[in-house]
Parts: structure tokens; C-alpha cells; sequence
RNA sequence: GGUCCGAUAGCUCAACUGGAUAGAGCAACAGCCUUCUAAGCUGUAGGUUCGGGGUUCGAGUCCCUGUCGGAUCACCA
């Protein structure tokens, strides 16, 4: 049983012996700086039961506590509150418990099974700083469900098919020119994206070419309807009445004309084509798409993070198209007229929503549905699904397992949207028109510089090797991006500047990787004068110092924290709490020289005290997906 | 317009889900390296928790209302 848990228990005790009343709910929290003692209980709720004052019934219950619990040592009473000195002796049990438990941290497993989405980018261009977020945040939250007992499948799906690709390819097979990766020594899938924007810039270009032919009168080459829809538009845009109509408009105008360009055109054949299995048109798609798989696997590699399996789209939307067909036989769905499928949520307080277009091709909503069913065959023994998306899917999201519902799947109360929020730039949101994109690669590639300069000024790298030199760069530098983009509850949209480059000091990745870096220094000093601790020598331990139990306090938090990120999937909570506990450490290692100690057994609880923590630290930052450093 | 989020120190974020005098880091200022790593530690200064009502022993947190910012409501993904 855990010190908080055992401290509850004697207090329920008292309660129930003074008062004759059993309660449930106690309301204990930590006690503030200011006035002695660890754990409070704040009594005003109490005083129903007790029907005394709440100073009277603190002073009560910690009386009681004092004489009849083991742990609790002394007391005082601040207005409604009970501050409890808890024993020595306690506070070294804990720590002895910490100390034997290799595996402090992790819970044990608690037979459930989930599947954890995250990362699922397009495959037209390469990964950048939201993308970051996503991964980081979806890789730590599987790892803490794993450190909470789960077993945990990391999974991603891959939009391989779609418009966007087949841009893509347009434009390569226009400008290409038989470029590759390894003809222009560009990652895959920059090459990719750099077609992508070749795409954007063409289609523009003709775009604005059409719309001034047909401003003067001009529609040779274009048909008839399409005349007339942009003559409508035209009516339209000469009576809208304001700035924002007309804002409305002319975008629907461009829309149109950038539908009928001849680039837009050819991608669009080549999406019929592909669905059509045409050889020639599958083996570029089949091309493309692993120059882009080769180039996100790299900055996988380079993240640190990685899957248990993939899904592709392409695999999965005929499956969703079988699903929603035999939900118009069973009447989930309905038909329209020209053929489209459709989903009446007006039940539940939404829209009608459309599941098959009425050329019968899909939606997003539509593989989505397919994803899903497959991913609960494939593990039939999943008990849920946490899917890591931006906050803008929300409505999204909503709908399919509201969707998933209705089709009578029951675990569909079990999928859960994990939804983030933006990282916005001091300008906006990031744009890709605008080329206002933080790429994915390029940040990670200026944070380890930043840490290489960093740690080069600091002479320090001085009895490291070349290549241990670059690794600890590379630790420290990922170590601060991916701390400074998780210590942010998931939930909020979070400010990144890219100017002003990611702090190494404080609230920071490398701050708590330091701190590691220096406990081992002093358990690598233990080890040379064979200073060795054993369970029993904390046992003989008589007593501590404040600055030590302060430290066992928030080591012992641990576990409750695993717990409290799991039930919020929120990494932040690992963040904030392993920050903690290297602040509180290093207070007691700047106070307290260890090796100073000439009492034997005191020196050796500092050790265990300190290789605790280190342990502590290590665990934490590894369920964010940051490595330690030996040294730094 | 409907729905959903958010607003806390100059800046970036916390606040154990209703508890004590709202805490950290950065930036500013003042200190601490002959001892285990100063990427550290200690101080000082910085707040009408967006405004206004309400609920109760107690509100940054819950309710109502207003202001500002964002997302979303496609036969896009």
C-alpha cells in the first residue's frame, strides 16, 4: 500500500471512531511551503459529520491521529486545515519500498488491450511542426498507457490515396523530368512536396490566365455549363452587397477556374485512372509514394518514434464503401436521388452527412468507417481505440463514432478523440500557401545545432568522443523540442517562435537531463569508493533531513501521476511532475554535500536517495520519449 | 447565425478537478563556483486570474451575461 493510500486509511479510521460516520471521500492535498508539515486535510467538509467547528474538528482528528496512528508524529491546525507531520520512520519505509522496486513507475498489467492512433500524414508533403506535436504527443500517451499496465498497438493510418497525391504526380510527370531522390539528393518526400507546390504555383498561374480570357469574353475550349455557372457568378459578384460577399464570390469564381485548368484536369483523370487500377498511372503512385515513406522513415527514426503497424487508406476505403452499403440495406443509411449515401444525424442534434458521393467514390468519412471496423478485427480483444488528431476534427470525429454506433458496433463508446490543440507562429497559423511552414526536419536539425553550440560554450564536450559528443547533441537537442511541445496540457493551443530558439535552461527537456547527468556523476563517485546500499542499511536509517524528505515526497508521487496522465492523456502531467521532482533535487544537492557525511549509514541514504531519482527521472522522460545523458 | 474550445505576471505555461496569502520558467535586478558537474542554487520585483452579476464556510475553477480570440458546421482530407 502507497504512503498516501495508508495515511488515508488511518484517517478514515479516526473519523469513523470519533464521529461514528464512515466516509469516502477525504480531501487531502499537499501541505503549502509555508507551514510545517507533508499531507493536509482540509476539514471543512467534515464538519457535517462532526458538527463541531472545523478548527475543532481538525484539532480533533489530529489528536486522535497522534495517539492511535503509527505514522502521523505531530500536528497543527490553520483555520479549517490539518497539517500532519508524518515519522521519520515513514518517510525512510518509503523510500526502502522505492529503492527494492526495480520497476517503481510502471503499474502492473491490468489485462486491457488498446490501439493508439497518431502521426497519419498525407502523403504529398513532408512532415512539419504540427505533425511534431502529433507524434510526440501520441507516442508518450501509449507509453504512459503502457506504464499504467495496457498492452499498447502504436498505429498509424497513411493517406496514400486521394486527390493531393495524384497533384503530386501531375506535376512531377509535367516538370519531372525523371527526377529523383536519388538524382537530386533530396529527401523523398521533399522531392514530393516540392511537386506538390510546383502543382499549387501551375494551377494558379492558369487559373488566373482563364479567368481573364473569360473576363473578356473569351470561353473558347470551355464548356457550355461551366459558361454559364461562371456568368452566374459574375451576376452575383456585381450585386453582393459587401466587402465579404464579394470576398465569398470571387474565391467560388477562382474555384471554379482552377477546376477546369489543364493541370487539374490531368490529376483528376489520373485519380480515375488509379481507381480504375491502371497499370502506368498505380506504378507512379506506387513510386512517389515510397520516396515519401523512405523520407518520413528517416524523421521517424530521427523523432524517436515509431509504430506497431501501419494502415494504408487505399487498403481500407473499399472496406468502408461494404460497410456503408449494408447500412443502406439495413436502413442506417439513407439514398438520395442521384445516388448519394447519406447519414441522418439530426436525432442527435447534427447534420445530414454524406458517406458515398454520388459517383459512388468515397469520403473521408467513409474510410474512416472501414479503418476502424478493420482495426477491431484485426484485434478483437482491444478494449479501445485513441485516436490522436488536431481539435479542428473534433465535429468530425463526433460524427464517426456516432456513426460507428448506429451500425451496431459496441465498441464504438470505446474510441476516444485525442484532440490538440494548434501550434500557432507569433505570425498566424502556419500556411502552406504561405510558405509560413516550420518544417519538421530543418527544426530538428537547428535544436541539436543549438544544443551543440550551447554545450560547446559550455566546454564540455571536451572528454567525450566524436561520436559521443554528437549524440549527446542530438539527445539534448530533441530532448528540449520534444519537452518544450509536451509540458503544455494537449487540450490548448500552444505558441511556438521560431526566431527566438527553444531555452536549454529552466522549465526545460535538458534542465531535467542535466540534473540526471549529475546524480549519476555522483553514483559513478559511490561506485569507485565501493560504496554499495542495501535494503537493510535504509532500514537502520534513524534519521533525515527536511531537505531529504521533501525529495521522498515527490518521488513518491510517481506512481499517482502514471495514473492521473493516463486518465487525462496528457503527457504535461509526466512533464510538470518530473520537472518537480529535478527542481527538489537539486535544492537538496545544492544544500547538502553528499560525500560530506561522515555518519556511514546517513551517506548511504543520500546514494539510494539520489540513484532513486535518477531512476525516477530516467522512467519519466522515457515515457516522453527523451533519452538521459551519462554526462553532459 | 448554430455548436465547441480558450482568455491567469511583460512573455511562455502551472494550479492535485471547489480549498490556505494564485505558483514555475524566461526576461530584469542583486548574490553564490578551491568541495559531488553553475545547463545549477538563493533572493528582489512583477497579479483587479478579460468585464459584470450569482451560487457557499470558501470561486481562477461551478452557473448566468457581456467582450475578445480560435476551431467547426463541404459530394476536401
Amino acid at each position: 500500500m502507497s504512503l498516501d493510500q495508508t495515511l488515508r486509511s488511518h484517517i478514515q479510521q479516526a473519523v469513523s471512531a470519533l464521529f461514528n460516520q464512515n466516509v469516502e471521500a477525504l480531501q487531502i492535498q499537499p501541505t503549502n511551503q509555508e507551514f510545517e508539515g507533508s499531507h493536509t486535510l482540509v476539514c471543512f467538509p467534515l464538519t457535517k459529520i462532526s458538527r463541531k467547528k472545523p478548527e475543532e474538528t481538525a484539532e480533533a482528528i489530529g489528536r486522535y491521529l497522534v495517539e492511535e496512528s503509527s505514522i502521523v508524529e505531530r500536528f497543527n491546525v490553520v483555520k479549517g486545515f490539518l497539517n500532519l507531520v508524518l515519522s521519520e520512520k515513514v518517510w525512510i519505509e518509503t523510500l526502502q519500498s522505492i529503492f527494492a522496486n526495480p520497476s517503481y513507475g510502471h503499474l502492473p498489467s491490468n489485462g486491457q488491450e488498446i490501439m493508439v492512433e497518431y502521426s497519419s500524414p498525407n502523403t504529398n508533403k513532408p512532415l512539419h511542426l504540427g505533425h511534431l506535436r502529433n507524434n510526440f504527443l501520441g507516442w508518450s500517451v501509449a507509453e504512459i498507457h503502457k506504464a499504467a499496465g495496457y498492452q499498447v498497438h502504436k498505429v498509424q493510418i497513411i493517406n496514400d490515396r486521394g486527390i493531393h497525391i495524384c497533384k503530386s504526380m501531375a506535376a512531377w510527370s509535367l516538370y519531372g523530368d525523371g527526377e529523383t531522390p536519388q538524382s537530386s539528393a533530396m529527401k523523398g518526400d521533399h522531392l514530393v512536396g516540392k511537386y506538390y507546390v510546383e502543382f499549387e504555383k501551375v494551377i494558379t498561374a492558369q487559373a488566373n490566365a482563364l479567368l481573364s480570357k473569360w473576363e473578356t469574353g473569351n470561353f473558347d475550349g470551355i464548356a457550355e455549363d461551366i459558361r454559364q455557372k461562371y456568368q452566374k457568378l459574375n451576376d452575383k459578384l456585381s450585386s453582393a452587397k459587401n466587402e465579404e460577399a464579394k470576398k465569398e464570390v470571387s474565391s467560388e469564381i477562382k474555384d471554379l477556374a482552377r477546376s477546369v485548368t489543364p493541370i487539374m484536369k490531368l490529376a483528376s483523370e489520373m485519380l480515375r485512372k488509379w481507381e480504375q487500377k491502371d497499370p502506368a498511372t498505380i506504378d507512379l503512385w506506387k513510386t512517389m509514394n515510397g520516396w515519401v515513406y523512405e523520407g518520413f522513415q528517416e524523421t521517424y527514426n530521427k523523432m524517436g518514434v515509431d509504430f506497431d503497424k501501419l494502415y494504408y487508406e487505399s487498403d481500407t476505403y473499399l472496406l468502408g464503401k461494404e460497410e456503408v452499403l449494408k447500412g443502406v440495406e439495413s436502413a442506417v443509411f439513407f439514398k438520395k436521388e442521384d445516388g448519394s449515401v447519406w447519414v441522418d444525424l439530426t436525432a442527435d442534434g447534427l447534420d445530414q452527412k454524406v458517406l458515398l458521393r454520388s459517383d459512388g467514390t468515397s469520403v473521408y468519412m467513409t474510410q474512416d468507417i472501414g479503418t476502424a471496423i478493420l482495426r477491431f478485427r484485426d484485434f478483437p480483444k482491444i478494449t479501445g481505440q485513441i485516436y490522436t488528431v488536431g481539435n479542428e476534427q473534433e465535429y468530425h470525429f463526433k460524427v464517426l463514432f456516432l456513426i460507428l454506433g448506429k451500425l451496431g458496433f459496441d465498441w464504438a463508446k470505446r474510441c476516444y478523440h485525442l484532440s490538440y490543440g494548434m501550434v500557432d507562429l507569433p505570425t498566424g497559423k502556419m500556411k502552406s500557401r504561405e510558405g509560413t511552414v516550420v518544417d519538421a526536419d530543418d527544426l530538428i536539425a537547428e535544436m541539436v545545432e543549438e544544443a551543440e553550440k550551447q554545450t560547446r560554450e559550455l566546454g564540455k564536450v571536451d572528454e567525450l568522443t566524436p561520436n559521443e559528443a554528437k549524440e549527446l547533441f542530438r539527445m539534448i537537442g530533441l530532448g528540449a523540442l520534444k519537452f518544450f511541445l509536451l509540458k503544455v496540457d494537449p487540450k490548448k493551443r500552444m505558441l511556438f517562435d521560431p526566431n527566438e530558439s527553444i531555452q536549454l535552461q529552466g522549465f526545460t527537456g535538458p534542465f531535467i537531463q542535466y540534473t540526471h547527468a549529475r546524480i549519476r556523476a555522483i553514483l559513478r563517485k559511490a561506485e569507485s569508493m565501493n560504496l554499495r546500499v542495501s535494503d537493510t542499511d535504509l532500514a537502520s536509517a534513524a534519521s533525515l533531513t527536511a531537505g531529504e524528505i521533501e525529495v521522498i515526497q515527490v518521488l513518491s508521487q510517481f506512481e499517482n501521476k502514471v495514473r492521473e496522465a493516463t486518465k487525462d492523456y496528457s503527457p504535461a502531467v509526466v512533464a510538470n511532475f518530473v520537472y518537480d521532482l529535478a527542481k527538489t533535487y537539486n535544492q537538496f544537492y545544492q544544500n547538502i554535500p553528499i560525500f560530506n557525511e561522515s555518519d556511514a549509514t546517513k551517506l548511504k541514504v543520500r546514494v539510494a536517495l539520489s540513484r532513486a531519482v535518477a531512476d525516477a527521472i530516467k522512467k519519466a522522460m522515457n515515457l516522453l520519449g527523451i533519452q538521459v545523458p551519462e554526462r553532459m
